[in-house]
DNA sequence: CTGTTAGCGCATTCAA
DNA sequence: TTGAATGCGCTAACAG
């Protein structure tokens, strides 16, 4: 049963081999002041020469800290997430935290037990992305986490606990902007393409608030979504097959809208596919806009004009609101919208002149 | 200092509780046969009451096992990567193993740091995905994880440590099906994109056996690479960029090739990108596969053919050959090489029967 | 400044 | 079948 691990130097071999006691050692380890200089030296010495490093778990033991965070998120291959994940564990590495991971790949179960594993564990604070579903989250969880005394950062979905900080990209101006952008451009038939997260809800919001300014009548014809309560919540995986289908149904409109809002960079690259199809061209027929600005999105066949959020800097700012609270457990929450960027590249032109737009000239499929 | 964790309940609550000793309450914790039913009831009544979970960190002092392991990979960016990690996430939660991850972002000095840090952890085991480089890698790191006693697993690139495990995709054999592909319809005159990394060093070598199988005699011309010396060894982030110079100079060549075979999916859009814009219809005039049938590679202009590695499947089997390896610490190294498949879609057809290509009626750019 | 010692929560051995 | 006691490696309080 017990595992094959070698046996390590411990504080005692160490201080024996100093001929100090083991609370000196304990000291010199801890930079305490109470040592003589003298005798920190020779210690530390010693550490180098026999390669000892104080065991973690028996310092967590002690300390209640493990210097250990969980990260939780609902889906790596999300393309938003692995440079968050990047910049969270960059930044613990430099505090000396450990990160460990933990995928809900979207399902409610699989992230409860995640959750408790974590908090057995005890870990010092949670980093999440819960389940963006109002309906089938693990609130209840998400509560009990706190309440075992571990704070959390949410990321990306906000979950009313309000001991939570919460990080997020502003959706509403960041696509608001975007679409404001193609308003200027002379657009006045905008359609919105969505994806399942609440998140693109809020890009929605942005998209309204944009043509309510400029008196732009909003049309709810021109909102295209999967329909979840048919096919269910799926997570982004595939959202390009979903532009692609947004497309094709936004094509058979009269008149064919002259610019499409995408809540994803994956929805634009099916709404591409689809134009190409069917022998429209980019912009000139019509303008595309994505959002996230993934690093193949400048390499489409017509570089891609998108929303670019700065995901390395959500990750460490994440992990510098989690370090703040756990400092502080007992400040108030903050809430965090973090600023997005319009890339402007070439998917979007001014608005064609004739409003017949021709269809079906596409290659050949 | 000590931070404000709650109190937990502990082993010695319970056995209070239920009215045993707490010698009692940790048999029944380990499914000791050596507890009365009845008694056994009693103590997990109460323990499931107050949700009492065995703290894990006393447990990790004691059997000098943390159930945790370390995943050390050199760019969670680098699309290849997440999948991975999923695999071997979800595989260990289902063994009550947790992660700890660490992305070395290629960076020589964040690799050894991380790996002191994951060793000075107590971690059970760790895989690896150490920096790909011959001339420029932890090898004497990874030996001293060996030395401690701490079973690895090495991914995508091998190290000489005879105690290391290894999986990677095959990737000569994977080329070589690829190509001859490509020698199948027609095509004599094949081009190679190469990425820096040395995987792709064998997919030039299936490059080059599948020409030599079919007679054709190895043309260095047709070889693109980044030059490394000039501009450093840089990750894989920006291959479209490669792609798209190296298409560039590619297209320079007499007679130009009439298939390009790219060394990742990446490098395969910018060659698209190119290609567009010289006009040059795919697969009409070129033909184009990849490597790694990342999700929008089905989504291009051209839906791309490509090489498809099973990266979730690679994850989960790299923690199982870990766990055999705790287990079994000295049971003989394993090396495994998972079989990839080609992806057929439309980025490839039979070769024009002109030889000459007509460059520059293409998209204005 | 330094040595001694009492736990942290648990698994396990030895008695009973 | 159960209780008592020891120690895993470390920190911190206390005593000198």
């Amino acid at each position: 049963m017990e595992s094959q691990r070698l046996k390590r130097p411990n504080i005692k071999k160490i201080a024996e081999m100093a001929g100090v006691s083991y609370g000196t050692v304990s000291r010199v380890l801890n930079n305490s002041p109470l040592v003589k200089e003298k005798t920190r030296k020779r210690v530390l010495k010693i550490i180098k020469e026999i390669g000892y490093t104080p065991n973690p778990v028996a310092r967590a033991l002690k300390n209640k800290s493990t210097y250990t965070i969980g990260l939780i998120i609902t889906n790596m291959i999300y393309p938003f997430f692995p440079q968050i994940v990047q910049g969270i564990e960059d930044r613990a590495a430099q505090e000396n935290y450990s990160v460990i991971i933990c995928d809900s790949q979207g399902d409610k179960e699989k992230e409860a037990q995640r959750l408790m594993s974590l908090v057995s564990r005890r870990i010092d604070g949670l980093i999440a992305a819960p389940i963006d579903d109002p309906e089938n989250n693990n609130l209840e969880c998400y509560r009990s986490v706190i309440k075992r005394g571990i704070p959390i950062v949410l990321l990306n979905y906000y979950l009313p606990i309000p001991e939570c900080d919460f990080i997020c990209v502003d959706d509403k101006p960041a696509a608001e902007i975007a679409v404001e952008y193609l308003i200027e451009l002379g657009h006045r038939r905008i359609a919105f393409f969505h994806d399942v997260f609440s998140r693109s809800n809020n890009r929605l919001l942005g998209y309204q608030e944009a043509l309510r300014r400029h008196n732009i009548p909003f049309d709810e014809s021109l909102v295209f979504a999967r329909d979840v309560k048919k096919e269910g919540i799926r997570l982004s995986i595939g959202d390009e097959l979903d532009g692609y289908n947004f497309c094709e149904r936004m094509l058979k409109l009269s008149p064919v809208p002259t610019a499409i809002m995408c809540s994803n960079d994956a929805i634009a690259i099916g709404a591409y596919r689809r134009l190409a199809e069917v022998g429209l061209r980019i912009p000139e027929d019509i303008s595309v806009i994505g959002f996230d600005n993934v690093s193949y999105s400048n390499y489409l066949y017509v570089p891609l004009t998108t929303v670019s959020q700065p995901t390395y800097e959500i990750g460490k700012m994440s992990f510098e609101l989690l370090m703040e609270r756990i400092k502080e457990p007992k400040q108030k929450a903050k809430r965090i919208l973090v600023q997005a960027e319009l890339v402007k590249r070439r998917s979007c032109g001014p608005v064609r002149e004739e409003e017949v737009i021709e269809i079906g000239k596409g290659i050949e499929v």
